[in-house]
DNA sequence: CTCTATGCAAAACCTTTGCATAGAA
DNA sequence: TTCTATGCAAAGGTTTTGCATAGAG
């Protein structure tokens, strides 16, 4: 459990923003806070519904808006078309390296390329305000597998 | 016009298919090949409503699937969750720089960050396969307009 | 009390599919 | 003729919205 300071972040964006405590969003946060950096909002609903079987479809997706818009969640939209909710607080900017067998995720960083990045805006006249990178390949777990088959 | 290369792969595709041509198969391909690089499949459909406003939704949709699968176009999923068709052929791989004001694209290319992306791979153990990535920021003709406010 | 949050169902999107008919080979 | 392609409408999947009621402050 543990996880104060992200809980008091989101305390804090609640009552800055005059939303109020309630305990769906006490569960949906301790949900995020616990699972998996990459949720989809399905997922979330699903877990949440264990707990609290009259939880709401539209509850989830407002909740993860609110997640976002306290600065500790972040929407991510990769080519399967579905919108994941990644962990934020905490975390510097960070890619994405992709497993396309299995599907996992490791979070990467890279000075230089994001060096290079920049650079790359500005020989075009950009001024740079975000990027997304995501590299997919097949993880060594997986390679393995493959090898025994 | 010209296009001829593109319109005769097409073709190719068509017969050694078993597809068969067809009227909105053509006017789609040209409208495809003589338009902006980053087509929406409603841009399209409406484009192509205009000189034949029988073709339907479905068809424009399907010839997509056509051409991406006949190496001319590529699906490109951005963050707007919107997705958007670009032309393949005798491109090599790029990426994209978006402008978050106007919506230009830029494509680019720089083998450096290529050559750090594949390393970055190979030291998370896995063997890269493809990647995206864009770079958001406003192109130099939106940063003289907001000069002028 | 007042105003926000919730759950439900309906709507909004974008995309795909089923089906009868039109059209290509 | 035989299949495939088309257009329409309906259905899918995901996310958002309207509304009456429950609940927080």
């Amino acid at each position: 459990m543990s996880k104060g300071k992200e809980k008091r972040l989101f305390q804090n964006f609640l009552l800055e923003n005059r939303f109020k405590r309630s305990v769906q969003r006490k569960e949906l946060l301790d949900i995020f806070l616990n699972t998996n950096k990459h949720l989809t909002a399905e997922e979330l609903y699903r877990i949440a519904k264990k707990k609290n079987p009259s939880i709401g479809f539209a509850t989830v997706y407002r909740t993860l808006k609110l997640l976002c818009a306290s600065g500790l969640c972040r929407e991510l939209k990769l080519d399967d078309g579905i919108t994941r909710y990644e962990h934020l607080y905490g975390h510097g900017h960070h890619d994405h390296l992709i497993c396309t067998k299995c599907g996992s995720f490791v979070e990467v960083f890279d000075p230089e390329i994001e060096k290079l990045q920049e650079k790359l805006s500005k020989v075009h006249g950009f001024i740079p305000q975000k990027h997304r990178m995501e590299l997919y390949g097949i993880c060594s777990k997986c390679q393995k597998e493959e090898g025994r088959r």
